[in-house]
DNA sequence: TTGTACGCGTTATCAG
DNA sequence: CTGATAACGCGTACAA
């Protein structure tokens, strides 16, 4: 592959002139560029990003961990991330961890060996180990944690207000009546499982309703155990009268297990989610959900640590929260709120979805 | 961030003893090991990739070009791709391309600067424009073709055999007694396009059926082009009896456009599918489908790049072609054939699903 | 405006 | 087995 070198003698100028004319940063005379340009152009020649990495110890590389990439939530997710990414000349680089904290370290490592720039987190459900993270940022790699966050760990987040999100959900099922509502939890070793539990156990208990631990079930926010828990409490003797399941990937499971045992949704039993699913308006019945603006999720997370990684923030760790939004259709109501504006949805991706910023030093 | 040299220091050994200690290249007494080891330990030392790839010219990295992350198929593609590069020590880079060839331009450009080893592409539609393709290849980045490929352009590539998946497909439907079959196809300026359109043709001739122009209506695989089509056949005066759609996103479109217009399905119209939704479980009815290997697609097509790369292949382009799959269900039947066999399906996916080989040199 | 020389962190070669 | 040193391709003083 052509270097620099090459081009400067094709166009029989000096090397700094190519870096000159390449990265604009002097100006060139135009008879030398031309030159330059046509070198450029009949030599197929692209700098050498590896070697300018490592002159200016910046390699435009960011890298995004997640769970799982098959998981509907983060494609999304991604696309924001990778937008923001693209505008800001950073390239993004997505390793999974299959929710394993041996990979998610495993993957840490690799990405800093590569000299990445800064790191988006979506962590893996751990014992409490963020030594890894905790070091990256020590060592000048800058860490942000998206959707899934260690509070009080020093490090910037982009998340959004789980609490309130499950609290709407379960209101809006009271209001609807409902007094035995079940819930099927993500994994309580994550923060965002255990908020999402407590916004389920504050509306029952504003609304008078105890809350009982047999209608809590712990599951791990991948498909199999919606599955798995749903079958095993449709199946008792007392059926909860309606079921809230903490995130998309585990609704599936329990819309399966519904099917199986022949529950019908929403006459036998009511159904409301975390997360709307990309492709949820090829259900039936439509899912009552809160959902989550996964879009500005991504692309709000690169711009912090794009932002945090060029100096631009000054103080402490900005903790960016973002609003979720709930979505009332059919599998709680029996009508279907909003199926002629599917369409209509998409255009509202990129807005600003409502942003809360608290930033303390 | 610690260097090679502080880690040499800290040990008081010589570099080149950290480097033959990190790399294993050559044996290290034991004691200077362990001073060594402890210093990294102690420091948080990750070697510097950067600098290695400058050295050595390979940066252990493969691009991965898709069209959209956002399309379900892919995300299973990915995961084959990344857990066969992690195997063989290499990082996956993947970038979008929003089905541009603008943008594929762009991105494979960026990824050659970053001297990426080699590309694995799902092509976007263009007019032949294969050029940034091509000068890859030719300046010693391997590139090999993913699902999407372009014929005798003399790469690699990785594909399924669309004509017989469509053909399986529409002869199932025949079976079925339908001889008004329409079909919404992909764009045609993709081979996958018209070869899926040639299956269709096949199968409708060699059980005696005309071909009918009206029939046949050309989409872009994007979803809204599958609720646009779908809308306009299913309003004509004489409806077709069946549909057959040509990917999996397609298909969610036309899913909306029944609803809308309340058409049921399968009593009013048959539904066949090129493509699995990995959610698909969750559908009423499940869909008729041919099924594609997308992670195995991904595996495959990462190990072969891998492959060319480390100069184990020493012929000519090979061309590995996968079988797909077809799923009978309650889309064209009425019954669901596999209802209770969903978990079953996932220990499926590793294995080799039906090879041929066609290298030709 | 243009050219020269040095260093970024590694690996590889060669001498001890 | 261990140590010194020359590349790798580029950016950037500094000099012209």
């Amino acid at each position: 592959m052509a270097t620099i070198k090459e081009i400067a003698e094709r166009a029989n100028v000096s090397i700094a002139t190519v870096s000159n004319t390449v990265s604009g940063k002097r100006p060139v005379s135009t008879p030398l560029k031309d030159r330059i340009l046509a070198a450029i152009r009949e030599l197929d020649y692209h700098p050498n990003h590896v070697a300018r990495s490592l002159k200016v110890k910046q390699t435009n590389m960011l890298g995004m961990v997640i769970p799982d990439i098959t998981n509907p939530f983060y494609p999304e997710v991604m696309r924001g991330a990778e937008d923001a990414s693209r505008e800001r000349k950073y390239l993004l680089v997505t390793a999974n961890t299959d929710e394993r904290m041996e990979r998610e370290q495993n993957v840490v490592s690799v990405l800093r060996s590569h000299r990445v720039d800064g790191l988006l987190i979506a962590a893996a459900p751990g014992r409490g180990t963020m030594d890894h993270l905790q070091n990256a940022a020590k060592t000048g790699t800058p860490v942000v944690f998206l959707d899934r966050a260690t509070p009080g760990i020093g490090l910037d987040s982009v998340t959004i207000d789980n609490v309130k999100g499950a609290q709407d959900c379960v209101r809006h099922l009271i209001r609807f009546g409902h007094k035995d509502i079940a819930i099927i939890t993500g994994s309580l070793k994550l923060e965002i499982g255990r908020e999402r539990l407590k916004g389920y156990q504050v509306a029952l208990k504003e609304a008078g309703l105890k809350v009982r631990r047999s209608l809590i079930l712990e599951g791990d926010f991948r498909e199999e155990s919606g599955y798995r828990l749903a079958k095993e409490i449709l199946l008792r003797q007392h059926r909860p009268t309606a079921l809230f399941v903490c995130n998309g990937v585990m609704t599936l499971g329990a819309l399966q297990a519904l099917d199986e045992i022949g529950v019908r949704c929403p006459q036998d039993v009511a159904l409301a989610t975390f997360d709307d699913l990309p492709y949820g308006r090829a259900f039936h019945p439509r899912l009552t959900c809160v959902a989550q603006p996964t879009y500005e999720l991504g692309y709000k997370g690169a711009t912090l640590l794009i932002d945090r990684i060029e100096g631009k923030l000054s103080g402490g760790p900005v903790e960016l929260q973002l609003t979720s939004e709930m979505r009332i259709r059919e599998s709680t109501t029996g009508r279907d709120g909003d199926r002629h504006h599917f369409y209509g949805d998409k255009s509202a991706r990129k807005n600003d979805g409502g942003v809360k910023k608290s930033s303390r030093n």
